[in-house]
DNA sequence: TTGCTACTTAAAGTCGACTTGAGGTCAAGG
DNA sequence: CCTTGACCTCAAGTCGACTTTAAGTAGCAA
C-alpha cells in the first residue's frame, strides 16, 4: 500500500501518518522510490492508536506500550498498573456523567442551589476528578 | 479576599487566576493599592470552572456558560450532550483497560491476531477515529 | 522526452491552557 | 529612610498533537 491508500482507509491525513512514523509509532516497510510502502497491518496498528487516544493516553505513552510493530513492549505488571489507572479514570468519569446527568433533571432553579450538584462542584474543586491535559473537545 | 488567599484556597496558582480574569471566567471586585480584592463566591466559581473542565468543556465554552459575573446559566441539553460524551469515554476506557488485562493475560505472539484485541480496536474504529476524548487519564 | 501530480523533506506555524521572566510599584518593618 | 517582598503588567515561552508551507523528486501517461 502507498500512503494515499492507507490514507484513503484509515481516514488520517498524510501528515498524521508521517508524523506517527516520525514519531515511531508506526512503520513503513520501504520505499517505491521516494514514497513509502506500507504494510495492511498498519491499519490495525492505527485502530490500536485511535484505541489508544479514545482511552487518553498520550502519544508517547503509547509509544512506550506499542513498538512500531503494533506489539505490546512492557511488562505484564506495567500493563495491570495501566488497567487499574484506568479503572480510576472510569469511576471518575461515571460520576461525573451521573452528576450532569443529574443536574439536568434537577429541578433546582439554580444548579448552585442542588445539593447534588454542589458535592460535584467539590470533587472537582478537590481535583479528585483528576488532572487533564489537553482540553479542547473539538466541537464548537 | 486578595489573590494570596484564593491561592491558598482554591489550590490554584496566582498564574491561573490571572489568566482566567483576562479570559473573562473571573473578575475581581476592585483593588487595594495594585492587588486584586476578590469576592467569596470567587471560590464557588473556580470549583464551576474545575466541574466544566472536567467534564471536557473548553474555558471558552465556560465563558460562554457563565457571565463574567460568574452566574451560571448551564442549558440543560447541553449537560445531556456531555453527558453522552462522557458516555463514548466510559466505553472507550472500558475497552483500553480491558484490552490491557487481556495483554497482560494472553501472551500470545500476536495480539492483533487475537479476536478479542480484533474486538477491541473494532471500537475504537466505528466511529471514532479522528475524534480526540479527554480521559483525564493524568499521569505522565 | 516532457510534464503532471502525488509524493518527499525539514522547518515553522497553530491552538489551548497555562507558566515563566523581566522589570515595576507600594505598604510595612527594621 | 531604606529595604523587603508580595503583588503588579506585558511579553514570550512551553507542551502535545498536529498542520502548513516551501522547495525538491520521481513514477507514470502521452
Amino acid at each position: 500500500m502507498d500512503i494515499s491508500e492507507v490514507v484513503r482507509r484509515s481516514g488520517l491525513p498524510a501528515s498524521t501518518l508521517r508524523f506517527y512514523e516520525q514519531k515511531g509509532l508506526i512503520a513503513s516497510v520501504g520505499r517505491r522510490g521516494l514514497h513509502r510502502v506500507f504494510a495492511a497491518g498498519v491499519l490495525e496498528q492505527l485502530s490500536l492508536i485511535a484505541l489508544g487516544r479514545a482511552a487518553g493516553f498520550s502519544l508517547n505513552e503509547i509509544a512506550a506500550m506499542f513498538g512500531a510493530d503494533g506489539r505490546p513492549r512492557i511488562e505484564r505488571q506495567q500493563l495491570l498498573e495501566k488497567a487499574d489507572e484506568l479503572d480510576q479514570s472510569i469511576k471518575q468519569l461515571t460520576a461525573m456523567r451521573d452528576g450532569l446527568r443529574h443536574a439536568a433533571a434537577c429541578s433546582a432553579p439554580s444548579h448552585l442551589e442542588c445539593p447534588k450538584f454542589r458535592r460535584l462542584m467539590g470533587l472537582a474543586g478537590a481535583g479528585v476528578i483528576g488532572e487533564r491535559r489537553n482540553g479542547a473537545s473539538g466541537k464548537k
